[in-house]
DNA sequence: AACATTTTCAACCGCAGTGAT
DNA sequence: GATCACTGCGGTTGAAAATGT
């Protein structure tokens, strides 16, 4: 052990008695009721005022990724995993950042979310995870996937969760715009029966809503409650975003101009992509494993019925 | 049912940044 | 400016749970 992790065991004399491991329900309930007298923060002298044989650090995490009152349980949300894959493309592996976005969702979920899912499709694509050839295949594949998710669960109540996902800064420009300002989702990607085609649009005021009728606009939209951020990130490839038109960069020098407002618009839906794509840069894995069948579960978005 | 393998995720670690002394 | 204590972040680990054979 480092003497910078003996540090913060803080006294030598206390450290054979400092737990380590799982939290019991005890220690969990202790460190809730002093939090809730005495508030958070100054981790080091919470654990000893609080009788916990735990280090501040521990105590800190166990707090905020596991006790705080409005840390958010269950699986990630079709919207969710949007945000995150968007945000990643732009800021990496700036996790605590990325969570800032998602209310009620720690840095370590998001964390282990992308470890464990976006990565392990990375490795069946046999392509790096941060390179721009995997960013492209979300873009192309799994984003819409998501998106289509999202409308085929369109709960009763889409404008709440969305305006509170889509809380982001203010610096003035759309991320979620950069793959859904206006695009169609085209069911025959996944579903033998097939609903109306759909587009998804955002206005200037950052509304976010479908249309399956782009002239009588439906009334299931919702609105971005802040400007929505974008910035600078080396590893994302460039978007093209002019007056609500988004402009997909899908190989060099190509891009899928979603500037249409009619239900001819070009798609963006993964069987149309794939016409356009050149899929051959990947390396696919699919024969024997059947990853794109099973390896995501409920949130299975890159099946072969898309490919 | 039993065992093996894979996946998930809570918890830990080391490091960097910051403020106080 | 040097040192120390503390906090926060991102990477990693390993036990438990889930899944496959």
């Amino acid at each position: 052990m480092s003497t910078i992790a003996k540090r913060d065991l803080s006294c030598n004399e206390e450290e054979s008695e400092l737990r380590r491991g799982p939290w019991t329900l005890e220690e969990g309930s202790l460190l809730i009721h002093y939090i809730a007298r005495h508030g958070e923060g100054r981790w080091n002298m919470l654990a000893k005022s609080a009788g916990l044989k735990r280090t501040g650090k521990s105590c800190r995490l166990r707090w905020l990724n596991y006790l705080k009152p409005d840390i958010k349980r269950g699986n990630l949300t079709p919207q969710e995993q949007l945000l995150i894959l968007e945000l990643h493309s732009k800021w990496g592996n700036r996790w605590s950042k990325i969570a800032q976005h998602l209310p009620g969702r720690t840095d370590n979920e998001i964390k282990n979310y992308w470890r464990t899912r976006v990565q392990k499709q990375a490795r069946q694509l046999n392509i790096e995870s941060g390179s721009k050839r995997f960013i492209d295949a979300v873009k192309c594949f799994w984003m819409p996937r998501l998106l289509q998710k999202m409308e085929q669960s369109n709960s009763p109540s889409p404008h709440s969760s969305m305006t509170t996902m889509m809380n982001l800064g203010n610096s003035g420009e759309a991320s979620m715009s950069s793959m859904s300002s206006n695009f169609n989702i085209n069911p025959s990607m996944s579903s033998s029966s097939s609903p109306p085609q759909r587009k998804f649009i955002m206005d200037d005021a950052n509304h976010f809503s479908t249309m399956s009728n782009p002239i009588n606009p439906s009334p299931d939209s919702f609105q971005f409650s802040q400007p929505l951020e974008i910035s600078e990130h080396p590893k994302s490839p460039p978007n093209v975003f002019e007056n609500n038109v988004c402009s997909y960069p899908i190989q060099d020098n190509c891009y899928l101009d979603t500037n249409n407002y009619g239900m001819e618009g070009i798609n963006m839906d993964p069987l149309s992509a794939m016409d356009t794509y050149d899929f051959s840069q990947f390396d696919f894995q699919t024969a024997g494993n059947g990853w794109m069948l099973d390896s995501m579960g409920d949130s299975t978005l890159w099946n072969m019925d898309a490919m």
